[in-house]
Parts: C-alpha cells; sequence; structure tokens
DNA sequence: TCCTAATTGAAAAACATTTTCAATTAGCGC
DNA sequence: GCGCTAATTGAAAATGTTTTTCAATTAGGA
C-alpha cells in the first residue's frame, strides 16, 4: 500500500504549508520510494525532477513529512538516520540488508512483553521502537 | 548487575589489547554508568581520572568495547549514537527519557512475531533492534 | 494583480566522527 | 630491571552530515 501523491498533497496544504515545486519533487520521490532513503538519496533524486533544490530543504521537508507521519526515521548501516515511507501508522518497518527495500508490518503485539518488563522495572513505558532486519525474497534468491 | 571492572580488564589482555591508562579510565566509566552515554559524556568523566586522554581514544576504546559485547549501541534523543552499559548477552534496553537511566532486560520473546513477519513477506530475518523508552520509577514519583 | 509571510538556496557554522602521523608506552624476552 | 618493538596515543586535519543565517524569491489569499 503506497502513500498517495495527492493525499499527501493536500495534506500539506491543510496544515498551512505551501506547495512549492521543491515540496513536490520530494514528496514524489518519497511516496514512490519502497527502500530507505539518507537525505542525500532523496536530495539526487529530486534534483532530476527539480533542478534548482537545495539540500536545505530537503531536511526541512523530511522535517515535516515525519511530522506528518507520512515517513518514519529508520537506522542505516553505517549510524543512522534514513527515512522510509510510512503508510501505516503503528507500523515497523523490515528492511533488506542487501538491496534496502522496507516493507511495513504491523501489529507488533508486544503488549505481553511490555507488562512483563514494566511489571519487572516499575518503569512507565512510553514508547517503542522495533525495527527489523533481513533479506528480501528477491535478494535471498541472488545470493 | 554491574559490568565487572576486572573481567573486563582481563578479557581486554585476553583479546591482546594493551592495559593502557586511557583504556582503563573509559572502562571505569563505563562499567560505573547506570544510563546512556554519549562519547562526549564517556570523555568527559573519563578525563577527570585521566586528563591527558584525548576523544580519538574514547571513540576507539568504545567501538573495542562494543565488540566485545559490554556496551551496546542505544539511539539518544536527537539522531543516534549513545551507548549503554550490556550484561546480558542478547538483551535490549529500557531507557528512562528523564534522567536517562538505563536497564537491560532479557526474553524479548519475539519468535511469534518474527516467524509471522517472516511468513507474510518472504524476507528472512536476521536482526532485530528493539528499545523501549519510559519513565523510571524515581522519575513518575517526581513528575 | 498586489502584497506579505512563508519559503528558498548558498554559504557559513556547528557537530560528530575518522584519519593521519610522529611521539610515546605497555609488556614481552632477556 | 632493561631494551626492544609493535601497539597505542593525542593533536590536528579531514570528512561527512545536519543546522543556521540571511537576503532574494515565491505561493496563494485579498
Amino acid at each position: 500500500m503506497d502513500l498517495d501523491l495527492d493525499t499527501l498533497k493536500t495534506q500539506l496544504s491543510e496544515q498551512g504549508y505551501k506547495l512549492t515545486r521543491q515540496r513536490k519533487a520530494v514528496v514524489a520521490v518519497v511516496t514512490q520510494a519502497h527502500m530507505r532513503l539518507s537525505a542525500a538519496d532523496v536530495f539526487a533524486q529530486a534534483q532530476r525532477v527539480c533542478p534548482d533544490l537545495g539540500l536545505t530543504t530537503v531536511y526541512r521537508t523530511l522535517e515535516i513529512l515525519e511530522e506528518l507521519g507520512a515517513i518514519r526515521r529508520v537506522h542505516l548501516d553505517d549510524g543512522c538516520e534514513g527515512f522510509a515511507p510510512a503508510s501505516i501508522e503503528h507500523g515497523h518497518h523490515l528492511i533488506c540488508s542487501r538491496c534496502q527495500e522496507t516493507v511495513e508490518f504491523e501489529g507488533c503485539n508486544l503488549s505481553t512483553l511490555l507488562k512483563r518488563v514494566s511489571g519487572q522495572t516499575g518503569f512507565t513505558i512510553q514508547e517503542h521502537w522495533l525495527e527489523l532486519v533481513g533479506l528480501c525474497p528477491k535478494c535471498q534468491r541472488k545470493k
């Protein structure tokens, strides 16, 4: 289930964000993406559509899209900070370690675990971060 | 259950690493820590014991300690890259969002989830990243 | 069409991390 | 203890990413 480009544009408008050429280009890239992308990746792809695009704007737009829940921050192999399209509200990401393809899944069903850990430690649990890394079917065959 | 300073020193020796003043200082800091620390935090604390310590060495030592499994990389609020002491081999971290205290827990028991996601997507799952954020008992009271 | 606040890109700044390299040092064999 | 040597060190430079600044541009309501 892909992110819908038009829905996202409408959402931006509704939040009072102007629909600039640059934002449209960035939004187009992330809605079409099926893999995690770094800010630089998004920049490179979006620049093909909109040559006068700055990296600064890419960072700013990605921040807005994360706020809207359209993308989610994920890890990259090195340090951190990649982005993957998020169509499921409380979803998590499964990422292919070879081709970077990302798939979302929902129903993480950690409630039992959370209750146990909460009981054992006395912590109130506010959020959880879960991310899976593996090999997608295509890459399994290639190997 | 704390990391044992002496055990860790022995481990370093056995792996052929020299026990320098600087490494001892860094090891002392991370074994005593009960919270996630950035490289800069470790540097600041270790420098009190060993004034002629460079940040470069801190990075290098943290890398070794991660290799040995004595610490684990965790998220920081901003981007990434904090370190927390790891005494449980396949443990995960629960972090207090207010005071940064970290607690380890084991038995994440995700096998059912992993099987389901694997079946639905066709991915082979290689690793999982799970991290919980909440409020520790002390900080709940303070609030 | 006009107006204005939002948005932009370039450049600079800020930051974290890594690399380079000559000087120092831990720990082995003696 | 003593000397030797490879490992280790810190300072400085390099690298890479993200943020800030600021004057110029622009989207979109009036």
